[in-house]
DNA sequence: GTCTATATGGGGATAGAC
DNA sequence: GTCTATCCCCATATAGAC
């Protein structure tokens, strides 16, 4: 919002918080110290502390800087799409692509450090009681509503537990994707492109669209256990 | 595959194993120290050593131990559900559930610890180039194989990386959701109810297999970014 | 098999010079 | 803003008594 400072900003804040991502995404936040990021960021320990106050500083500023504007340019995108909509009920596919592209559109911008970055997610996604997975839910939860509304709009002979549940789903199977999608290659022989990210979010957007539509459960057949 | 020791097995062993499984889950490997664990075990801190040989010895057992049970339980499923449909190709959400149901069986028969272990395993996909992480891999490789050979039979109209991408988008979906679930009943104001396995595997099961029963790609709709 | 005690190293944070 | 040196704590692993 502010004017850029005309030199590459500031410089040794950015180049830690990049070592820090991929440190972080490699050993976990537990398991990145603070002298391994330091030290491959070429500057000395007591940096980290100066410009982040603590090591929780600098893990907060690692997750705010990637997330923020991806939900920023999520709900973007979703507002464009329901006032382009008018009365009528939106579209899920649009929807799932209102939700899902800003993430993939990211990580294809940031290259290597994308798939760091979701790496880095998955392990913030998997701390269970800590600051920082409250942080995550809570900045998330505002962005999450507007979509359970819009999705309950494009889709209303699904209960809202149900749309929920999706949700649920679809955040899984982009985040895991993102995640993993590397690791997947060996398996497949070579057949799996991962670094093709409009084929990759044609594929995700596909499959999620399809799980939404599916028919709300009734009394439904999958015998259990 | 011996017979049982009259006594409640081990002892200390299991229960090492079994606090192992909660602190790594909420703390992470990294994070989750021996001194911690043996602690919380009621036991001294040289006996994780003692039984485990190291700390990665322990993280591997503690994985190792509800892993296995669950792919041969998978496979197990998979091949009766193969033969009853003989020359026939077999039905997708039958493949879905069979892939499905021994984790979410699990995590019920387990109570707390089995979202414990799903926590545990997203922090296990994480890890990037751990041995950990390759031997979780390898492990689901075998498995992952015969089912893919299988939805190839079952949906002869998708090409075989379309049907790779999806499993990933259905492992995410499926690992997500359990990791995580107790985190959307204050998003949904009691909506929910993840404790009701059945009614999260029908669910689920729906959703997936929906998603794989989408069109395949073809001259694909979703414009990206 | 279980314990105490300890060896050895790495961790986050800070004081204070430049 | 950047550095070195240091405080103090916690980690894993092991030795050796019981």
């Amino acid at each position: 919002m502010k004017p850029e400072s005309p030199r590459p900003a500031s410089d040794t804040k950015e180049r830690l918080l990049d070592t820090a991502e991929r440190v972080f995404a490699d050993h976990g936040f537990a398991g990145g110290s603070l002298r391994r990021i330091t030290k491959e960021a070429g500057t000395n320990l007591a940096a980290a502390n100066y410009h982040f106050g603590s090591k929780e500083g600098l893990i907060r500023e690692v997750m705010a800087r990637r997330l923020e504007p991806i939900n920023r340019e999520r709900e973007a995108r979703l507002e464009r799409l329901l006032e382009e909509a008018g009365d009528a009920p939106p579209e899920v596919e649009r929807i799932v692509e209102a939700f899902l592209a800003p993430v993939l559109r990211t990580k294809h911008e940031l290259g290597d450090a994308g798939t760091t970055f979701m790496r880095l997610l998955g392990h913030a996604m998997n701390q269970p009681s800590d600051r920082l997975r409250d942080l995550l839910t809570d900045q998330f939860a505002g962005t999450a509503r507007k979509f359970l509304a819009a999705f309950g709009r494009a889709l209303p002979g699904l209960p809202p537990d149900e749309i929920l549940w999706r949700m649920l789903f679809a955040v899984g199977a982009m985040t895991h994707t993102l995640a993993m999608s590397k690791h997947i290659v060996p398996l497949s022989g070579g057949l799996v492109d991962p670094t093709d990210v409009e084929d990759v979010t044609r594929r995700m957007v596909r499959f999620v669209t399809a799980g939404y539509l599916a028919p709300a459960a009734g009394a439904g057949a999958a015998e259990a256990t």
